[in-house]
DNA sequence: TTATTTTTTTAGCCTTATCTAATTTCGTAA
DNA sequence: TTACGAAATTAGATAAGGCTAAAAAAATAA
C-alpha cells in the first residue's frame, strides 16, 4: 500500500493518538492533532478506510489496523532516524529537528533509510528519547514513568520527553536536564505538585508538576 | 518568492534548457523535459510568469528572469549537495542518487543546507562533475569540451558527464571511466566518429561518438 | 423519554496540478 | 499573400486536500 504525504501524516497522528490507551480515536482529536478541520478529517478517514489502514465506522471513531500500524511505524522510524542524523551529524539542537524531520520522513527510498540507519550506527533512540522502530516495525519499549508520579527519594534516569516543542526543550537545556541524566526526587510540594529534583548528584532543580509530567523516567 | 515543488521542478527545467545557449525556451521542450503535456506547461508558464520568475509572452516561449535564475540555482545547489551526501556518506553509487536527490532538493530549511554544506566540507562539484552553486547562486564553471570534439593526441581529464542516466553511468563504471580520470585521444575513426582513448596512461578504450559526446573534458 | 448540546458528516466551493480535445496563432511553403 | 501544418493555448474534466456552512447522528441533560 502506497500512501501520499498527507495520508502518512494522518496515519501517524492516528497511531500516536491510539497509543494513548484509547479504544477508538475521534475525528475531533485527529483534527486537533493535525491542525485541520473535522470536515477534512472525515474525508480523509473515508480514504484511509478504503485503503484498509484504518477501520472506520461512521460516527464511531477509528481503529488503526495491523497494516496501518506497520506503515505508521515505518514513517515514525524514518522521522526518528532523520532526527538522529540532524543532531549527531549536522549539529542541530534537539529543539530544531522536528519540523525538518516532518518533511524528510516522506522521502521514498528504502535504500536511503537502510543506509542512513547503518551510517548512524543503528541508533535505538531519537534525540528526545523515543525508541526507533526496526525495519519490521518492532519497537523495544522500556517501562517509563512520568516524573511527577515518582515518590520522594526515588531515583532514575531521564529517558524521554513527552512534549518535543522547542519552548519546552530549550527550557530543559537551560536548567540542565537532558536525556540520560540521573535524577532523584528530593521533595514534592503537596499544594501544587511541584518537585525538587537532584540532577547528576550535584544540581538541585525546582520544577512545576506540569513540567515534570512531560519528563519520562526510567526508574532504578 | 516561495515556489511549490512542482514550480521548482519546472523552473529548474527551464533553467537547464536556457543554459543550452538558446534565446528562448519552447513549451514543447519543457513538456519533453518534464514528461508532462504541453497543455500543462502552458498553464504553469502563466503561473511562473505571474510570480516573475520567468518572462512569458504567449506563443513566443519563455526567458528566465534574474530572480528565477537565483531560485533555480538554489534548487540545483540543494540537489547537488544531497547527491554528494548520498555518495560520500551513504555509499550510494553515482547512478543511484538522482531520483532521491530530486525529492530531497525540495526540503525547505536554509539551516539544513548550510549545515549539510559544512558537513560535506563545502564541495565544489557533485558526483557527476557538475559544479555546486554557492549560497548566492554563483557557479564557478570551468571551460569543458565534449570528448568527441577533441583532436587526436590531445589530452585532458574527465570533468563531468552530460547524461546522468543510470544506464550511461553504469557503462562508464564498467569500462573504467570516472570523473578525474586522465585521458588522451589515441585515434578517431572518420567513418562513424568513434574514438580510441587512453585512460590513466595504461588502459585503452573504444567508444562511440554518442558516448564521447556525453563526456565533458577539461583540456590540458 | 424527550429535548438540547456536541460531534460528525455531507454539500458545495476553492486551489494546485494534471489530462484530453478543441481552438487559436505562428511560421513557412506554395 | 494565402493556405496549411506545427506549436501553443484554452476549455473542460479529474483527483487530492483543504475550507465553511448546513444537516444528521449520537451523547447528555432534563
Ligand atoms: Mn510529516
Ligand atoms: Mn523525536
Ligand atoms: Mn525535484
Ligand atoms: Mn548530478
Amino acid at each position: 500500500m502506497i500512501l501520499t504525504t498527507a495520508e502518512e501524516n494522518y496515519l501517524k497522528a492516528i497511531y500516536h493518538l491510539s497509543d494513548e490507551g484509547k479504544k477508538s480515536v475521534s475525528t475531533n482529536d485527529i483534527a486537533a492533532e493535525m491542525k485541520t478541520k473535522p470536515a477534512s478529517v472525515s474525508d480523509m478517514l473515508r480514504k484511509l478506510g478504503e485503503k484498509s489502514v484504518i477501520e472506520y465506522r461512521k460516527y464511531y471513531g477509528v481503529h488503526i489496523t495491523e497494516e496501518g500500524k506497520k506503515l505508521a511505524l515505518q514513517t515514525i522510524r524514518k522521522h526518528r532516524l532523520w532526527e538522529v542524523f540532524l543532531v549527531e551529524k549536522l549539529n542541530f539542537a534537539w529543539d530544531e529537528v522536528h519540523e525538518v524531520a516532518e518533511e524528510l520522513e516522506h522521502i521514498q527510498s528504502p535504500l536511503l533509510i537502510q543506509r542512513l540507519d547503518a551510517y548512524l550506527n543503528f541508533p535505538k533512540f531519537d534525540p528526545h528519547g523515543d525508541p526507533i522502530p526496526d525495519e519490521y516495525g518492532d519497537v523495544r519499549s522500556r517501562p517509563r514513568i512520568q516524573l511527577n508520579e515518582m515518590e520522594i527519594d526515588q531515583s532514575g534516569q531521564i529517558a524521554a520527553v513527552k512534549d518535543s516543542s522547542a519552548a519546552f526543550l530549550r527550557y530543559l537545556d537551560k536548567v540542565g536536564a537532558y536525556i540520560g541524566a540521573r535524577i532523584k526526587v528530593l521533595d514534592k510540594v503537596e499544594f501544587d505538585g511541584s518537585l525538587e529534583i537532584l540532577v547528576d548528584q550535584k544540581k538541585t532543580l525546582f520544577m512545576s508538576k506540569d513540567v515534570a509530567s512531560n519528563i519520562l523516567v526510567l526508574q532504578s
